[in-house]
DNA sequence: TGTCGGTTTGCATAGGTTTGCGCAAATTGG
DNA sequence: CCAATTTGCGCAAACCTATGCAAACCGACA
């Protein structure tokens, strides 16, 4: 199985040409072998395998993706990566390529250019599928990926109107679940902390929290930005603290910053959590249910949305593109202790 | 500046030759416009760079890959996706890269394969480097290291005896800092906690603060397993309370391991931090500096870090293979309050 | 004007694979 | 046992660029 010593001094290519000569073989003999249901014997086959793990060979994938434009790698463009949840993202998207033999290829924006010039580069790389997890695209992005020889599906993201698959969790439906279980748990005057302005996630999830609160006849719950961040999540506290009639729970639009809230609430406001405020969360990242927070959050189901995302990817392998498919998945509340009774 | 609708259905891509003939050159000419220090005349470059501009051309890394062996990509080998420590690595390398134009692959192992398997697939890829940051290479996996074609670098590892480049914090001076910090704040029962049973880095920080106490005429201090996780640290933390003699501080191998030291104490064993166990970690992740933890911890230079690596990356650029180096980036220590007086 | 040194340019090949096409062999049915 | 299919295999083209080599070019100097 290890790569033996040949003659050959520093670990050049074995190519197809050599386990086609070490075989008895042609070259394309080899290829076959090595693409999936090719017209091959069962004989020749297992020949050219012995022979090429007897060389440690394996195909090129880049002379493979040259031709067939399918590198077998997949283009995650990311930029928030200071947030939990996306490392979490990341992981398990790698794992679950992993496990099929794909790779995925991190693009990240550096300090000056913007995310629309990843997606043509991305594209140079041959990949197969883009999943962009980043901001919202611009409208000159959302052409670009309309027009993309590849699938390209926006993870924990919607554009409205336009023709790109996207899959994300039921955010509307969580920001109205948390507010019914606020409603129904007796609390009268819940704050919300949004995240960047125009951001799809903490949009959807405000209209959910709003539509569940009114519909139990409470206003419009009292707004600050979080920036998504746990600073910003900490400032959006003290400025609520401020207000004349303090809330009585806060909903944060993800994790990170209601932890930030937590932390604001109960080292500069000296309140305690649950009993002075509630907190709730969305995500249900990992330092959510350490002890010092147990928050109460509603939990994204990494492991669907990401297999959601592959199908889609997927789905289009022979070529014939699939129809823009957008696909929600629900979501769980997680209780825990900043809203126990 | 944007790729213009030319007559192409669905996006094909634009090639050199495209260029070439909307240029009236070869399309050698437009290679040698795209190759740094290339003999071309000022002229002829400029007249090519416009109309690649114009057709919205860029050389196909592939095809460019398959010929130079340099693929513009580097390879990241990491398995540990749930510390927080490594996410921030890997951010910090992809914009590295991503403003010199590189990209980053990351390889996380699968379900079942090991490590090993992950390296001659990297190498297939045509990746440029290859960046290690998973547990210790075994003795089969240091020797495809040290033969491999294209540099390796152990991030935040070392191996003894093996010629293979390592970068990483100085981890034996950072252990023996905090051992002496806490003996001069007049700490007589410090603990460790230790993360993996054979990892590097948990060794030498183990090892120097050791050093420390002994120095100092303490006693080799108390250790248990967290297995870099924070329920380790948790678990670690109840072991040591039942100890006849408590711990007046503890020292955890890493950030993650010592907020989960933490909670263990203030949560499980109802102690106050620091006032009747002091709590150091090692790393000086983002949660570290959270109000609700406030770690003491020794603050590894990440950006320090992932530049020396780049640089050993790219010191055999000419494909010279330069000798193996190790460099060690000094730390510093961060004191918060988890420490304080 | 002829020659010479240096810079540019184009031609052809390499790099490793996939795949259409033609032909030989194997299989099937009558 | 023969004709009609199906199956398996090798040849060669294609994918897109980089680069050694030789030709062409340019200005300059004798």
């Amino acid at each position: 199985m290890k790569p033996p010593k040949n003659g050959k001094s520093k670990m050049e290519r074995t190519t197809a040409a050599d386990v086609a000569r070490a075989a008895g073989v042609s070259i394309s003999a080899v290829s076959r072998a090595f693409t999936p249901n090719a017209s091959i014997a069962k004989q020749t086959k297992s020949r050219v395998m012995q022979a090429a793990t007897a060389l440690g060979y394996q195909p090129n994938p880049l002379a493979r993706g040259l031709i067939t434009r399918r590198s077998g790698m997949i283009a995650l463009l990311m930029s928030e990566v200071t947030n939990p949840f996306y490392p979490a993202v990341l992981e398990t998207f790698a794992r679950a390529l992993s496990s099929r033999g794909k790779r995925v290829m991190l693009f990240t924006p550096g300090e000056d250019e913007p995310l629309e010039a990843l997606l043509p580069q991305a594209l140079g790389y041959g990949v197969e599928g883009v999943v962009i997890t980043s901001a919202r695209p611009t409208a000159e992005m959302t052409a670009a990926c309309e027009s993309a020889p590849v699938p390209v599906v926006l993870f924990n993201r919607t554009v409205e109107g336009a023709a790109i698959s996207a899959v994300g969790c039921d955010n509307e439906a969580g920001g109205r679940k948390i507010a019914d279980f606020l409603v129904e748990s007796g609390r009268k005057r819940p704050a919300f902390v949004a995240g960047l302005a125009g951001a799809s996630t903490s949009l959807y999830r405000e209209r959910g929290f709003t539509a569940g609160l009114t519909a139990a006849g409470l206003p419009a719950p009292p707004r600050r930005l979080g920036d998504f961040t746990f600073e910003g999540g900490l400032r959006a506290a003290e400025e609520l603290l401020d207000l004349k009639e303090r809330p009585d729970a806060i909903f944060a639009a993800n994790d990170i910053m209601a932890l930030g809230v937590l932390d604001g609430l109960r080292r500069v406001g000296g309140l305690r959590v649950p009993e002075d405020v509630w907190v709730v969360g969305f995500d249900d990242i990992a330092a959510a249910a350490w002890p010092s927070f147990s928050l109460t959050t509603f939990r994204q189901p990494i492991n669907r949305m990401v297999a959601e995302t592959l199908r889609i990817l997927e789905s289009s392998d022979d070529g014939a593109p699939v129809p823009p498919s957008t696909v929600l998945v629900p979501g769980r509340l997680i209780e825990r202790n900043s809203t126990a009774g």
